[in-house]
DNA sequence: CTCGGTCGGTACGAGAGCGAACAGTCCTAA
DNA sequence: TTAGGACTGTTCGCTCTCGTACCGACCGAG
């Protein structure tokens, strides 16, 4: 439950570089599929103004009430949002990755963070004022349209997680939630505690340790010590319930 | 869980009034804020689109998919968007009252209904074209705020119900939603079964038996046969979890 | 190499809620 | 008046998850 060690208005400028100081960091920048769009729209004035971050487990995007000034593109990495709870527990309310943006509820809402935003899954974060973002959609219809449908995508996924953490059991929760990382990251090997899965899914430790070991009997997953391998995704979508595919399908998008 | 007679495309225009016809109506229509901030910014365009229409207890607005071409402004009536799972039961993801309009998460998404949304508390609500309300939000400036608004608001309201799911008993959840309804309605009579209670928790229809039991011991409400009194609102804040207090600040907005 | 902290595995009793069933009450229509 | 349907109250055994605790394995710092 450590490791926030950066806070949305102290990320270290060196962690930052400039998108286009480097040629090869603008193929990254792509990665995110949202930001693709709007870069489409409106390349020129967008472009110079992206640098990209790195941030790890549990690094702060936003606390609650924090005034956005910023967005955050995820490229490679997942950012949670947190509800922290009187007792002190805390539960995911949405999790996101390449086929979104951080701070839109925020910046269409009223300016202020709703949740503790962390990161998720560690990795390189596109990061825009929401100045050149304001601009961009109210100067762009097509922005505007993408940027939309980023966010009825979120409240999808939020509603069918209510759905799904009224209804489901950890097991089944679990391996939904390891199968929307493993859509939004490139690779199999993550970086995650049983603590930092219990953190997410609003379960115990020990729950997750429980769900965790089914799912390594029948050699969905392997767990090393922080090292979470995803061995069998085929096995894993066979464990979910049925909250996995509405999401998934949301997630896809209407392309295909 | 029948009285699904009446579908958006079917409801009868002789349940229909115009807003206009008789100088009466125009004060009910004002008991929807959302709609009072919509007619402010653009009185003479809107109102003579609007319509009244009375709706009674699990009648349908919108189907999973509907293209919507018309929403709804509740004005002393609730309606649930519900998602209905593979064994058949329903939970409610959303309730919006008078405080908000149905239907704007379809439009700004993509056009089609993403869940199931039936009357929850039957009662009229005002009904305008999406043309209409199109045509308002990308001309007037403050309508489009007040509607970002509403729609930053039910993103609020159902992340908050992800994390009551999740971790409160049905004796919490219970509390929390008839308090909801009572926010929304005038009065304290309503005329709901404990199947239908059990339909939006989500729970059984004897778990809901036994927490409105609880509630009645406390006196804090009075159940027969399909009508439920509430009898003491203090009584049931204090049976309430943490999650009524973000939802009420939410609804009563930034004003107070 | 050793120590202290992190992490995963396991256990226990307690409680909430489930699915399923049945009984009793009330209302209304024939 | 009666029959049937709608609605509420209650019970049973069962599963899941909780809170809490303890233990052992692992790992990095000194």
């Amino acid at each position: 439950m450590k490791g926030a060690q950066v806070s949305q208005s102290t990320i270290p400028s060196d962690k930052t570089d400039k998108a286009l100081s480097a040629g090869r960091l603008i193929t990254p920048v792509s990665q995110n599929r949202l930001l693709n769009h709007l870069l489409a729209a409106d390349p020129d004035y967008l472009l110079p103004q992206v640098r990209v971050v790195k941030l790890g487990f549990n690094d702060i995007i936003y606390e609650y009430g924090d005034t956005i000034h910023e967005v955050f593109f995820p490229l490679d990495s997942i950012v949670s949002s947190l509800a922290i709870m009187e007792d002190g527990t805390t539960i995911e309310i949405s999790m996101l990755g390449k086929e979104s943006v951080i701070g839109l509820s925020a910046l269409l809402g009223g300016g202020t963070a709703r949740h503790w935003t962390r990161m998720c899954i560690g990795g390189s974060l596109a990061r825009l004022s929401t100045a050149a973002l304001d601009h961009t959609f109210t100067s762009n219809e097509s922005a505007l349209k993408h940027l939309m449908h980023a966010y009825s995508s979120l409240v999808t996924q939020v509603s069918q997680r209510a759905v799904c953490n009224a209804r489901h059991t950890v097991l089944e929760r679990l391996a939904c939630w390891l199968l929307m990382i493993h859509d939004r990251v490139g690779g199999d090997n993550l970086r995650l505690t049983q603590e930092a899965i219990a953190s997410r899914l609003g379960a115990r430790r020990a729950g997750i340790t429980v769900a965790a070991g089914m799912l390594q009997s029948i050699r969905a997953i392997e767990y090393r010590r922080g090292q979470l391998h995803i061995r069998d995704r085929d096995e894993l979508e066979r464990a979910v319930c049925e909250c996995y595919a509405i999401m998934k399908a949301d997630f896809d998008g209407p392309k295909r």
